[in-house]
Formats: C-alpha cells, structure tokens, sequence
DNA sequence: ACAAAAAATGTAATCAATTACATTTTAATT
DNA sequence: AATTAAAATGTAATTGATTACATTTTTTGT
C-alpha cells in the first residue's frame, strides 16, 4: 500500500503539499496539484483513514444502538440513518442490543474509545453507567427517556393513540381491549395516556383488566388477543401498540372463529408494509419511518460539530390511515 | 481523557508495563499489576482504540453489504452477523447499498482505507472496480455471484426450489405461474433451474409466459400476480421466489375474487415471521437466515486471521414448510 | 554465594496522516 | 528595481498506543 511520502517522493514535493492537495485542493498551485495527482493514480493512493483519523482525533462514526433490527419499523428507521449518515460523511456502526443494558454500555463506551463520535440510540435507556455521563452527543429516536435531556426525534404519541382511539369510539365501540408494549416502554406509556384521554372525552371508563402486556412480536400479540378474547364478554376492538401485535392478535381472532372487522374490530401502529397487504388491511397510524432516522442524524451531526441544533426536541407528523380491520360495533 | 502515560506515571511504571497489563497479565508481576490496575481505575482510563487500531494496523471492523436493510431475510442475516462479530470482538459496519453498484464499490474501499477488514456482501455482485482486487477478506452470503471464487454461504437453492415445484406437482398442479426474482440474481436462476428440474421429472413443459419478474417486493408480488391471473386461463398454482411476493400475490388473488388455495395455491421463499401468521399461513421454503450471518461471520474471520477455513463453500439446509396456502387441485 | 537462566520492566521507535509555523517563491505596488 | 504582500511549499512535531530490543531484577541450580 502506497502511503503519502511514497506520493510525496514521485511527485516531488512534500507531504504536507500532498495531504493539502487532497484536503484543500485550493491551497496549491495547479502545477504542483496535477504533478501530485498524477503520482496518486501512478501509485494508486488511497489516504489511511485509520492514520487519519488519529490523528485528527474523530472517527467519523456513529453507533446505533437498536433493540432489534428485524424489526421492520426500526429497520426503517436504519435506513433513514445510513442514507444520512452517508451523505454527511459518517460510517455506521450497528448495535443489535436486545435490550440489554450491559450490550448498550458497551457499545455506548465506543464514543470513549473513540471508536464513534456519537451515538443514536432506539430504545428507551441511558446507556451510561453513570447517568451524569450522558454528555456525549447522543441522540434519542422513536422511543425516548423520559425526565432526561436527551435530545429526541419523537412522535407524538399521546396524540395519535388519542386520534385512533377516537375512531374507534366513533365507530361505536365502549368495550376496548388494548394490547401494550412493555411497562418500562416510554411511547406505550403515552400511547396509553392518548388512549386514556379519548375514553375519558367519551364518558367512558378505563378497564385495566382491558390491557394485556406484549413485546410487539407476532405470538405476543396473538397470546393477549387470545386471552382477551377469551373472556365471557369479550371486547369489540382491540387496540394494539404495533402492527406485528395487531397482525398476531387479527390472526388468533379468526383461529377463535372470530370475524375481523364484523365481530370485532383491530388497529396497529407503525403502518409497516405487511400492514396494507394482510387480510384485512390494517387500520394503523403510519410514521415517517426514515425520517426519524435522518432527522436523528442531522441533529447528531450538529451536536458532534458543536453546532446548536435547530431543535432539540423533534416531533414529525403521523397520519391516521383507516383500513378494514375496523368496522362499526354490530 | 486519561492516556496510557497518564495511568503508566500515577503506578510509577512505564507504558510498556501498562500496555502489558492490559493485553498480556500474564507477563507482569502481580504486584506491578495491582499498581497498574488501581492507577486505571482512579484515571478511569480506557485505551484509545483509535489509536491502538491505527498501530496494529487493524480496525476491528467488518462491513456488510446489504441490498435493503428493510427486507426482514437480510435483517436476520445481518443479526446473524452482529452477534457472532460482537463474540469475536468486531464491530460491524452497516453498508446499505440499494444494490447500487457504486455504493458497493465505496463500502468496499473501507478495506482499502483500513477502515474495515472485511467484507460480507449479500447481493450477487463483485464490490470492486477491478474484479483481480478481490484478494481482500470477503465472504458472500445468501447470493452468490457465480463463476468467481469468493468464498460462500448459500442454500441449495436449486434442490429447495425442486423440492418446493415437487411438492406443488403432488398436489396435482400442471400450469404452475412463476414470480421469479431479478433475472440478473444468481438465487432467482438457482430456483428457476430446480422450478424446471421437477417438471421435467414430472414430465411437463415449461412455459416461459408462465414467468413473471418481481422484484422481492409486496407490491411486485400484486403486480406479478395480477398479470398471471388475468390470463384467460390462469395457473393454478404460483411459485413465488418469496414471501412478501407470495403474501403480494394472496393478496391480489383475493382481491380478484380468487380463494387461496381453492382455486389457486401459492407459495413462498424464507419463512418470514410473518408467514404463519397470514391468511392463510404461507406454504414456503424455511432458511436458517441467522446462521447464514454466523457462518458467514465466522469465515470471514478466518481469512482475516489467514486462517485456512474448514470450507470455502458452505450450504446451509433448508425445510420445505407447508402450511395451507396450498391445495389439491380442484 | 555465585553463575546462568528466566522473568519483569523500561526505552524508544513506529504506525501514516495532519498542521502550526517557517521558509521560499511569486505577484503587486510604488 | 526595490519593497511589500500574498501565495505556495516545506519542516518537523504531533496523535496514543504497541512492541522489538535492551536492561534490570528475580529465581534456580550447584
């Protein structure tokens, strides 16, 4: 592998004139520029990024902590990053964290060794030991730390739990079931609260007997649908927090001889692709997946660059698309 | 930030001893160790991998290249990849090319830039300019690119595929529709050859306008499907080259009034979390999607450590699943 | 107690780029 | 032509760890 004083020798001039030749082109005479880049494609140089980025002390990464990456939302959202990562010159690393704490401080600790310059995170932790560390450019997405002052991309969670809760009041259903994320999880404790908020506006009453825990996977939703269907009265609609929940709870309904939406009516979250595609297509709140992931990578660029983002508190817009998994109470 | 000389003064020992410390404990005196140790901890220092990189010349870090991260066969792969990197100690860089050769290519650079020391490509192109460059650690998984020497991980997609055609052949199928993949993929001709292996065991003709070309994609798999059935005598049964086509197709089916499998049976390709929970649940080919990314991780490994692997040519085995989107002829 | 061998530790070079600062060359102004 | 300013280029320090080799300390065997 050709370094720069391989270069610097062939063309004749220093290394500083050929690092500068690449760096800032302007800087140098177009004599000495074209004798530089004739000896570059001579010895076919490629600058050492790793050389180079020790010496100016940043990675040009970034760590993505995701809880986990077959999720299609979250892949999505992946998505968003890497094409932004990649416009505004970073690499990125991918941190399939399952969850875990310990997983996420040890790739949080990535920024310390400089192996990153900042980190994305889609779960709802502080992935520091110490909380106090949290003051590396870090930036929350989808699913955010509450009573922290962590920068987030969010949606507005309680509004469109709220929205879609409404529809299906509209529709004429009183008894609700829902079908939640995890205790501990940020958005399923806003998205209760939307959901709260619209039975309340109504006049009717929150039934926690009503809410059934899953881990927004297929079988989960389709084990809560199957014990709230079970029940002597069984609910007429069922609110889920994500579309994979919904699709599990849709299918398990129709094994328990079920119809959806005449029996009973189903909605998701996310507005994932499956969602249009499935039987019946999903009534769901749509997200702008990707943008989540570009507008966390802006933000991140800027905190890395010292610069003051425009906002420090996303939210990005959702969008209640009614399907036919939802029908009125018969 | 505390350096290694920061910890080496405060223990009274030199760099070496501290350096020592960390990556061979073995050869320091349990005293001086304790020394070492008590002074990292009060500097709460940890080594710059940055740097430490930069020395040995390695980076510790792999790049995948993936199609679409969004496509919930390549995101197992790619979690696949993850775990197994994390246990042997790389980081794995996300690469997302949209199959845009160009992309590749700069992803592929990283090795060059020591940025990365390997690569695993998913999609069935060489990622170099010069295809005689291809003397860097890289290892293809899933798609293989034919007639090159990479090393692979694949299935036999060839008996998969005859198996899959066998089995729609048993149930009595002669006019079998074809949702084929991108004529250029390596997989989509694999399956194609073992499509037409079974009929000409089972004594039929292969009809070419019986193929349709998708693109892995749901809306594709509706378009494929709409085409195929609006035939005046439309196929019975469909092979699909996978499952979001499949599910693509269903869907189309029932929208023009066709009952899967009644009238029309259809068939899938990976076994995504979402097959058994369609409606109906998908008939399909089961893939170790994880071990792909593990296997794959673990070759790469090996010739990044110029390590000879056990073989340059893994197969990894799949299973015919058949659920009920497939029946008797009627 | 001494020599030889083994173990522990230290010194200083090294990796490949960037860049502050010094020096040289060129251009502009009178 | 002389002076000054501006542009171009060069010199050498710097980044933080690793490690070959040198030196010191400890252990072993007699």
């Amino acid at each position: 592998m050709a370094t720069i004083r391989d270069v610097s020798k062939i063309a004749g001039v220093s290394v500083a004139t050929v690092s500068r030749t690449l760096s800032k082109p302007d800087k140098v005479s177009e004599k000495t520029r074209k004798l530089v880049n004739d000896a570059i494609k001579q010895t076919n140089y490629k600058p050492d990024i790793l050389a180079r980025n020790f010496r100016t002390r940043k990675s040009s990464t970034i760590v993505v902590l995701v809880p986990d990456i077959a999720n299609p939302f979250f892949s999505r959202v992946i998505r968003g990053i890497e094409q932004t990562a990649q416009r505004l010159g970073y690499a990125v690393l991918l941190g399939d964290t399952q969850g875990l704490r310990e997983r996420e401080i040890t790739y949080a600790n990535m920024v310390y060794t400089s192996q990153a310059d900042g980190i994305i995170q889609l779960d709802c932790h502080i992935p520091f030991e110490d909380k106090n560390d949290c003051t590396s450019p870090i930036v929350n997405a989808c699913d955010c730390v509450r009573g922290s002052n962590m920068p987030t991309v969010q949606l507005d969670n309680v509004a469109a739990a709220k929205e879609m809760a409404k529809h299906i009041i509209s529709l004429g259903h009183t008894d609700i079931g829902i079908i939640s994320g995890p205790e501990n999880s940020t958005i399923t404790n806003d998205r209760l609260r939307g959901f709260k908020q619209s039975l309340e506006e109504a006049g009717l009453s929150y039934n926690p007997a009503n809410r059934m825990f899953g881990d927004y996977s297929l079988p989960s939703g389709a084990m809560a649908a199957s014990d709230l269907l079970s029940k002597p009265i069984p609910p007429t609609a069922i609110m889920c927090m994500n579309d994979e929940m919904a699709i599990g709870a849709i299918r398990q309904a129709k094994k328990m001889g079920f119809s959806v939406p005449d029996d009973i009516s189903v909605t998701g979250f996310d507005d994932i692709s499956f969602a249009e595609f499935f039987d019946p297509p999903l009534t769901t709140i749509s997200q702008p997946a990707e943008e989540f992931g570009s507008n966390a990578m802006e933000m991140l660029f800027d905190l890395i660059n010292n610069k003051e983002p425009e906002s420090k508190n996303i939210l990005l817009p959702f969008n209640l698309v009614i399907r036919e998994s939802t029908g009125n109470k018969k």
